[in-house]
DNA sequence: TTTATCCCCTA
DNA sequence: GTAGGGGATAAAT
C-alpha cells in the first residue's frame, strides 16, 4: 500500500473553529477566530501527517442535487453567521498558501467530493484519512484504505471505531441515518427512533430493506411510526447516500502535489495580524513521554524530598475524595520538581489488591516540615483547595510561590477558563488526562481512594508535571506585565489565604428556622396551586413554562405582550404583572413563583448544605471566575441571598451567630458610583460625596431643576435608574423601559444628565476611545479586562464591548477594593482580634461574627479598616451594624 | 444522565 | 444596559 492521503471537510473545520475559538478580530475589525482555528488545525495536520498529501475540500455556493430529490433538505439551515462568512476567503488563501490543493465543486456537497476522492484513492491503492467529524462521511469507512479522523481529539475510526460509536457497521451508516433522520438537514425520520433503536434494528436484520420487510412484526409506538414512514425512507436513502463519482475535473496524481507559498503565506499572517506561526504548533505536544513514579517507600520518598530541597521551584498537588474542603479526605499527594517529570504518594487508597502505601502519619511527618520550610517555591493550580487539606493534616503553608490559575486569570481573565485541563489545552497545546477518565462519572462514579495505584499516579503526577509547565510559561508572560504582577502578589495571593479562611469559618444557619419558614411556604404554595387549577380548570405543572403558556394563551387566550428569545410567548414576570392588571391567573402565578423560589432555592437548599461535620454552611468563593475581578460565590451561592422584600429577608433572619456571638455586616455605600466620582473627577459627582449628600437626591435635582429640598421621591427614584444606567453604559432605550417612559423623555433626562455632568461624559467617551485603542480597560490597581469585540463590524457586539468597557473599570475597581480591604482585616483579625471571624463577602458587603461584648469597637474598626482601605479623591463610606441575625445586622 | 431553556435571586 | 449562580423542566442521549 502506498502513502496516505489527508482529506478535509473544509466547512466542518470551519463551523468548528468558529464555535472552538474565542470572537478574535483584526484592529481594523476584520474577524479572524475561524480562521486562526482552522489554521491551527492545518498546520497540525500538517506536522503530523510527516509530509503525506494533503487535500481540502469546501462546499461550493448554490443548491446541490439533493434539493432536486426533497425540496424541503437543508431549508430549515440558518443563513452562515456574517462573522464567519467574512472569513470564509482568508482561510481559502491560507490553504492555498500553506500548499494544500482546494476543491469546491458546485452542484454536490463537500462530502460528495470527499467521496469521490476517496474512491479514486482506494482504485489506485492509497490508504485515504479524511479528517471530519460528519458521521455521513462514516460510510466511507473500509477496512483497510479508508479511516476517518477526530483532528482535535486524536482518534482514528476504523471499521471497528465506527461500530463502537454507533452500533453499526459502516455499510449500515446510511440506512441509520435513513431511519433516524437529520435534524441539522431537516431529513425527518422514523419518529421517536433514535441511533440506539435504529442499531438495534440493523444489528436483528442486517438491512433497511429487510427492515421493511418485517415492519409489521415491530410492536409498540415505534412500529406504528416506522410503518407510517415506509414512503419516506428510500428518499432519505437516497438523500444520505454520497455520491462517489463526481466529476471533478483532475486526477488524483494532480492532487498530490504540494507548493507551499511562504511569502504568500506571510503577507496572509501579516494581513490578519496572526505572529507568524503560533509557537506552539512548533514546540507540538508531546504525549506520554513523561517519567511519572509512584511513591510506595521510604526510599523513594526520601528521593523526592532531597529534589525538592535541591530544586528552585516545585509544583505541588493534592488528591481527595472530595471537591468540598471541609469534608475531603486526603487520598495522595503529587510533586514535581522538573518537567515531564513527576512522582505520586498515594497515601489512603483502597481497594481489593492495594498495595502497601506509606501512612499519612509517616508522610505527614517526614514529608510535611519539607515542604514547610520550602513553601516559598511552591506553585500550585488553586491552592485554595490544597491549603485547608494539608493544614487539616498538619501541614501549614502560610505562602507559596505561585498560583498557575490566578497567574493565569490575572494575564487575561477572559481568554480561557482558568481550570487545569483548559489551561493546559491554552498554554500548552496538551490535552490533559481529566478526573472523570479515572474515577468515571454519576451512578458509575467511584472514590479517588478506589482508583488503581498505577492509574492514580499517572494522573496525579500529571498534574503537578502540567501545574509545573504552566509556571514556566506564564511566569515570564506575567514578567512583561509588572503591574499585573503586582496585583498578583499584592492582592490576589494573599487573599488566597484569606479565603480560604472565610470558607473554613463557614455561616451558622438556624435549621429550625429555615424548616419551619419551608414548611410554611409550602402550605401556601399548595394554596396557590390549587388557586390557580381552579382557574385554569385543570391541573399542571406551575413550573413549567412550556406548559403554563399552554394554559394562558392557547387555553385562556390572554394577549401575547412578549416573546421569548428563541419565539416562545414569554410568562416572565414583567409580563406576567402586566398581565396581571386584568387577568387572575397571571397574579397567582406571580405569588406562587415567589414563594416556590424561596424554598427550593434558599430554605430547602441552606438547610441541605450544612456541613454535619462543623454544623455550618461553608461556601466556595470563585477567584478566578468574572471578567471583572469579582468573586462569584458556589454550593451554595451566598452572594444572592434574599433582601428586596419583607418574605425574602426572612431567609436572611435564619443567618445566625453562635451563643454570646453577633453578627456585624460593613458594606460600601455607592462605591461604584464613588469610583465612577473618583475616576471621572467630575465636579458635580464629587461635590455630592465630598459633602455627604444623597446623591441619588442631587442628580434629580441637577436634571429636573429643581432645589435639593423640593425633589420629589419620584425624580429621586428616576435620578437613581439614571446613575445606575449609566455605569451599566445604558442608552435612552433602557431607561424609557426602566422607567416607563417615552423615548424622548428619557433621552432629554440623558442629555440634560451628561450637560450637567460633563466629567461624566468626558470619562465615558475617553474610555470607550481608549479601549478601542488598547484593547483593554483597567482598574485603578491595574487589573484589564481584554475587550476582543470593541472593534467588532457587528454592531451589536461592539455595543456590548463598549458597555463593558464602561462598567468594567468601575465594578473591577470596586471588587479591588474590598479584596484589599479583607487583606487589611485579615491581618486586624490575626493580630488583634483572633475572637472575630470573616465570614461572608457579597461584592461591597463584608459579614463577620464576634463577641457580643466586643462588638461596638469590633464594628468601628471594620468601618474604619474599609474607609482607609485605599485613598481616593473623594470619601470612602462604608455603613455597619450589629445585629442577632443577617437582616438585623443589615 | 447530560444539555439547553426559561426564570429569578444578588451587587 | 454590567457582573454572577442556580432550580426546574424538557429535550437529547
Amino acid at each position: 500500500m502506498k502513502d496516505r492521503i489527508f482529506i478535509i471537510d473544509g466547512s466542518s473545520y470551519l463551523y468548528r473553529a468558529y464555535h472552538a475559538m474565542p470572537p478574535l478580530s483584526t484592529s481594523s475589525g476584520q474577524p479572524t477566530g475561524a480562521v486562526k482555528g482552522v489554521t491551527n488545525m492545518l498546520m497540525n495536520l500538517k506536522k503530523d501527517s510527516e509530509g503525506s498529501s494533503i487535500i481540502v475540500v469546501f462546499d461550493a455556493k448554490g443548491k446541490t442535487f439533493r434539493s432536486d430529490i426533497y425540496s424541503e433538505y437543508k431549508a430549515n439551515r440558518p443563513p452562515m453567521p456574517d462573522e464567519l462568512r467574512d472569513q470564509l476567503v482568508p482561510v481559502k488563501s491560507i490553504c492555498r498558501a500553506i500548499g494544500f490543493p482546494l476543491i469546491e465543486i458546485e452542484g454536490v456537497e463537500a462530502d460528495d467530493v470527499i467521496a469521490t476522492i476517496a474512491n479514486m484513492a482506494k482504485k489506485e491503492n492509497y490508504k485515504c484519512v479524511i479528517s471530519s467529524l460528519d458521521k455521513d462521511l462514516m460510510q466511507l469507512v473500509e477496512d483497510p484504505h479508508t479511516t476517518m479522523m477526530d483532528t482535535m481529539k486524536h482518534k482514528i475510526f476504523n471499521e471497528e471505531g465506527v461500530f463502537e460509536k454507533f452500533g453499526v457497521k459502516p455499510n449500515q451508516i446510511r440506512d441509520m441515518l435513513a431511519l433516524v433522520g437529520d435534524t441539522s438537514d431537516n431529513i425527518p425520520g422514523v419518529p421517536k427512533v433514535g441511533q440506539k433503536t435504529a442499531a438495534k434494528w440493523l444489528a436483528e436484520y442486517g438491512d433497511l430493506k429487510t427492515i421493511k420487510q418485517n415492519a409489521e412484526s415491530i410492536k409498540g409506538v415505534v412500529g406504528d411510526n416506522l410503518r407510517n414512514s415506509l414512503d419516506d425512507l428510500d428518499r432519505n436513502v437516497e438523500l444520505v447516500s454520497l455520491k462517489n463519482d463526481v466529476d471533478i475535473g483532475l486526477k488524483l496524481q494532480d492532487l498530490l502535489t504540494f507548493s507551499p507559498d511562504e511569502e504568500e503565506l506571510n503577507n496572509l499572517f501579516a494581513d490578519l495580524e496572526f505572529k507568524a506561526v503560533d509557537k506552539k504548533q512548533e514546540k507540538g505536544a508531546p504525549k506520554k513521554n513523561s517519567n511519572y513514579e509512584t511513591v510506595l517507600d521510604e526510599k523513594s520518598l526520601k528521593n523526592w524530598i532531597q529534589k525538592i530541597n535541591k530544586s528552585k521551584t516545585f509544583a505541588i498537588d493534592t488528591e481527595t475524595d472530595s471537591v468540598n474542603t471541609v469534608s475531603a479526605n486526603l487520598i495522595g499527594i503529587s510533586l514535581s520538581v522538573s518537567e515531564n517529570e513527576g512522582c505520586y504518594i498515594p497515601i489512603a487508597h483502597s481497594y481489593d489488591g492495594c498495595p502497601k502505601q506509606l501512612s499519612l502519619v509517616y508522610v505527614v511527618d517526614t514529608l510535611g516540615p519539607v515542604l514547610e520550610e520550602n513553601q516559598d517555591k511552591a506553585i500550585g493550580q488553586n491552592l485554595k483547595f490544597d491549603i485547608p487539606i494539608l493544614a487539616r493534616h498538619g501541614i501549614k503553608l502560610t505562602k507559596f510561590l505561585a498560583d498557575t490559575m490566578l497567574m493565569s486569570y490575572v494575564l487575561n481573565s477572559t481568554a480561557t477558563r482558568h481550570g487545569m485541563d483548559r489551561l493546559a489545552d491554552y498554554y500548552l497545546n496538551y490535552t490533559t488526562t481529566k478526573y472523570t477518565d479515572v474515577t468515571g462519572t454519576a451512578s458509575k462514579q467511584i472514590s479517588f481512594a478506589e482508583v488503581k495505584l498505577d492509574i492514580a499516579s499517572d494522573y496525579a503526577a500529571e498534574d503537578a508535571d502540567i501545574t509545573l509547565r504552566l509556571y514556566n510559561v506564564l511566569a515570564p508572560m506575567l514578567k512583561e506585565k509588572p503591574t499585573q504582577e503586582k496585583l498578583l502578589q499584592d492582592l490576589e495571593y494573599p487573599l488566597v489565604h484569606v479565603l480560604s479562611r472565610v470558607e473554613q469559618n463557614g455561616a451558622k444557619i438556624d435549621k429550625k428556622k429555615l424548616a419551619n419558614h419551608s414548611k410554611e411556604l409550602g402550605e401556601k404554595i399548595n394554596d396557590l396551586s390549587s388557586q390557580a387549577y381552579k382557574i385554569a380548570e385543570e391541573e399542571f405543572n406551575l413550573d413549567s413554562p412550556k406548559q403554563l403558556l399552554e394554559i394562558l394563551y392557547e387555553k385562556q387566550g390572554l394577549p401575547v405582550l412578549k416573546k421569548t428569545p428563541k419565539g416562545q410567548p414569554s410568562t416572565n414576570e414583567d409580563t406576567l404583572k402586566r398581565l396581571s392588571e386584568e387577568y387572575e391567573l397571571p397574579k397567582i402565578i406571580l405569588q406562587y413563583r415567589t414563594l416556590a423560589k424561596l424554598k427550593s432555592t434558599y430554605t430547602d437548599s441552606l438547610i441541605n448544605i450544612e456541613n454535619p461535620k462543623t454544623e455550618r454552611i461553608h461556601t466556595s468563593y470563585q477567584q478566578a471566575i468574572t471578567s471583572t475581578g469579582r468573586l462569584s460565590s458556589t454550593e451554595p451561592n451566598l452572594q444572592n441571598i434574599p433582601i428586596k422584600t419583607a418574605e425574602g429577608r426572612r431567609i436572611r433572619e435564619a443567618f445566625v451567630p453562635e451563643e454570646g456571638n453577633v453578627l456585624i455586616s460593613a458594606d460600601y455605600s455607592q462605591i461604584e458610583l464613588r469610583i465612577m466620582a473618583h475616576l471621572s473627577q467630575d465636579k458635580n459627582l464629587t461635590h455630592a460625596f465630598n459633602n455627604d449628600i444623597d446623591v441619588h437626591s442631587s442628580t434629580a435635582a441637577e436634571v429636573f431643576g429643581v432645589s435639593i429640598d423640593d425633589v420629589s421621591q419620584d425624580q429621586r427614584r428616576s435620578a437613581k435608574a439614571i446613575n445606575f444606567g449609566l455605569m451599566y453604559g445604558m442608552s435612552a432605550f433602557g431607561l424609557t423601559r426602566q422607567l416607563g417612559i417615552p423615548r424622548g423623555e428619557a433621552q432629554e433626562y440623558l442629555d440634560t444628565y451628561f450637560a450637567r455632568y460633563t466629567g461624566v461624559r468626558d470619562y465615558m467617551d475617553n474610555i470607550k476611545a481608549q479601549a478601542k485603542e488598547d484593547k483593554f480597560v483597567e482598574t485603578i490597581m491595574g487589573r484589564r479586562l481584554y475587550l476582543n469585540e470593541i472593534n467588532a463590524a457587528n454592531g451589536l457586539r461592539r455595543q456590548a464591548a463598549e458597555r463593558a468597557a464602561i462598567n468594567a473599570p468601575l465594578q473591577g475597581s470596586a471588587a479591588d477594593i474590598i479584596k484589599k480591604a479583607m487583606l487589611d482585616i485579615d491581618e486586624l483579625l490575626l493580630n488583634e482580634m483572633p475572637e472575630v471571624q470573616m465570614i461572608m463577602q457579597v461584592h461591597d458587603e463584608l459579614v463577620f461574627e464576634c463577641p457580643k461584648n466586643k462588638a461596638e469597637a469590633v464594628m468601628e474598626r471594620m468601618k474604619d479598616t474599609m474607609e482607609k482601605t485605599v485613598e481616593l479623591n473623594i470619601p470612602l463610606i462604608a455603613e455597619a451594624a450589629i445585629g442577632s441575625n443577617w437582616n438585623e445586622a443589615h
